[in-house]
DNA sequence: AGTTCTGATGTAATCGTTTACATGGTGGCA
DNA sequence: TGCCACCATGTAAACGATTACATCAGAACT
């Protein structure tokens, strides 16, 4: 193209002017080499303070940013990060997202995301970027990535980049995970139900096999056993977390003839799936049937009645499976699980079954486990 | 073809084995140059079709990927667009995201998501994309992003990469744009609410100077006019579309001595935000005060009462939106502005004020604009 | 038959960094 | 004083693709 010679194009303005400024045109300027440029800029202690100051005001008049490609081409660095999440309408990743791209930007990583949606086609997408080199690294929202497509057989070693886990972890992978503890949440949930009096108290699943499912299911089998209440099948509904199947679970609900006071749902987009269809049904929350959530997302505090739900510290998740990953990214040593606090939060979609009284605590702790 | 040891790191197996395979790699395979193998995948009709099927053959067996990297040096395009957003974790996007990652996942690129999280900090981090040429191109949600920092003045036309925006409108910049007919929907369910019987029909805003606001509010006055009904300033409450400022105007309602029969919320959130406020007032939604939202976003349906509301074609806006980038970015023309079909949807939060009736219709269309 | 054109292919320059290696100057130590 | 270690810096070789230009064979035309 323009085949005028090396240096003549410069145009002293400090704005980011009409095409490219490169390094050599800051080593000019400041009287360097570009090899002094680019440590000046990645490795400041290794050059003298006059050389870097120069360098850095070169920088500043100029508005010289690195090209990222040819910076990628030979380090081998993308300083990109693949988020892959199952479902990007799901509300309650949108927190997580900000958490991580928080972090991400804070050390100079730009964030890829891949909605999987469901399909293995999109798992493909996932492969190619990874393969292709396309990031330095991913934080995996969805536990079941290899799994369906590979059985286990580790996998993930294949990959050839950091990984991390966040919410679901994903079994025998070996790879950081950053989770709440969903076992005693739900445990915890259970047991709040049972003490305000619940004897039938149903349980609203995740979809089958998922890790996050298994965990809380566990969770509300403890809280009826240290509850001292049976474990009834028939108080099992199967759902997967979406608004629709707690519209579905809430019609088998209305259809039956002896139904549970309490229903313990696993997220709250299917907690305010399934009051909406009691209710429409003629039925009261809470006065003739109890409604708890799982996750505290933002439509949980203004839902009709307001849902008593368990909060994960999503912006926090997010911030954490970040700041692991980068960790990892750079070298150093990193926590191999990291679980967060969760909150019991009390507000009025629970009651006592014969509608006795409603309980009267705002919000407590479950349980805090730091980093091991 | 013939196994023998082209060269000496072949794994033979197709899958992608430990470090990437180069365009050498095949080439030599397929027993052709670099160039031969480049073009086959660039322009395969300028390539004969022996060769082609050598060099598919040798891609195949070895599982080359481009490097992206190298490519994006030498070609200047990085196939990655960038999204900027206002707030991620808004549900009216999420479903819009996914028809953007779409459409660019077809067309081979990536996607990078900024959240503007409404700081001048992260409009940086957009500047620094796009100047570091991290990103081929861009599509805006908001409609501010320069108007904030450099007051008009035609600045998107110094940032050098293809612009489109998306629902908002960017005033006095000359890029494409996908939306919806604003105006037109704020009218239709204006005029709605005026036959629905309702007088005096409240307008909860969005944030000022914001271009969709100013449109809506445009919208209502004409429906106002349209109904014969005068416009009182007293009747338009300030928001921000957050559950937050639906749930404020709510306590502002609640507090007056006379009140509107009916609330236009222009945004889905506020309506469920002012619902939920209200009926814990002990108003009646819509016996007592009718209600209406905006953008049929997933809770519309399940919040109670189920909402009457304007539905935007999310996924559709945001398909189109990487449409019209793409066809940019590869130098087709495109069209300058696209306006979507929205309609209008009606719930049970709206009746007749003295309670005297449901609507019964079930769903209209306002009005659909083809491209221009 | 000679000339020109066309289409397929190869050669090698190029994109803008990072970084291994070389160089020269300086100070510490024997 | 000589030697070594070390630091700051420069030189130039990668990184892995794309693509301008050169080459060459055959077809088509005069």
């Amino acid at each position: 193209m323009d085949e005028s010679g090396v240096s003549d194009r410069q145009e002293e303005d400090g704005a980011a002017s009409h095409r490219a400024v490169r390094i050599q045109d800051v080593a000019k300027l400041a009287d360097v080499s570009t090899a002094t440029v680019s440590r000046a800029l990645a490795t400041p202690e290794r050059v003298s303070p006059e050389a870097r100051a120069r360098v850095l005001e070169a920088i500043a008049k100029t508005g010289y940013v690195p090209n990222p490609a040819a910076r990628s081409l030979r380090s081998q660095k993308t300083y990109m990060v693949l988020v892959v999440l199952p479902d990007l309408s799901n509300t309650f990743f949108s927190k997580i997202l900000r958490g991580i791209e928080e972090r991400l930007f804070e050390a100079g990583y730009g964030m890829i995301i891949s909605d999987l949606d469901g399909s293995p086609e999109k798992e493909a997408h996932f492969a190619a970027f990874t393969a292709a080199g396309r990031v330095d690294g991913a934080i995996l929202l969805n536990g079941h990535l290899f799994g369906q497509t590979r059985e286990g057989e580790g996998m993930p070693a294949k990959i050839g980049i950091p990984l991390v886990a966040l919410c679901e972890a994903i079994p025998s992978a070996d790879i950081p995970q950053i989770e709440i503890d969903n076992r005693a949440a739900a445990n915890r949930m259970t047991q709040h139900l049972a003490s305000s009096g619940h004897r039938r108290i149903a349980y609203l699943s995740g979809p089958a096999g998922n890790v996050l499912e298994k965990e809380r299911f566990l969770g509300y089998r403890d809280g009826l056993k240290a509850a001292g209440l049976p474990f009834d099948p028939a108080l099992v509904l199967p759902g997967d977390y979406t608004i629709e199947s707690g519209v579905k679970a809430g019609q088998d609900l209305v259809a039956r003839s002896t139904r549970p006071t309490a229903v313990f749902c696993t997220s709250d987009e299917m907690a305010i799936g399934l009051m909406r269809t009691l209710l429409s049904a003629g039925l009261k929350v809470p006065e003739d049937i109890s409604v708890a959530g799982f996750d505290d997302i933002e439509f949980a505090a203004v839902a009709e009645p307001a849902l008593t739900t368990i909060h994960q510290p999503r912006r926090e998740l997010g911030q954490m499976a970040a700041a692991v990953l980068i960790d990892l990214l750079q070298g150093r040593p990193s926590p191999k699980r990291i679980r967060l606090e969760t909150e019991l939060i009390i507000r009025d979609s629970v009651a006592s079954p014969q509608n006795i009284e409603k309980a009267p605590a705002k919000s407590t702790r479950t349980r805090a486990i730091k980093p091991t």
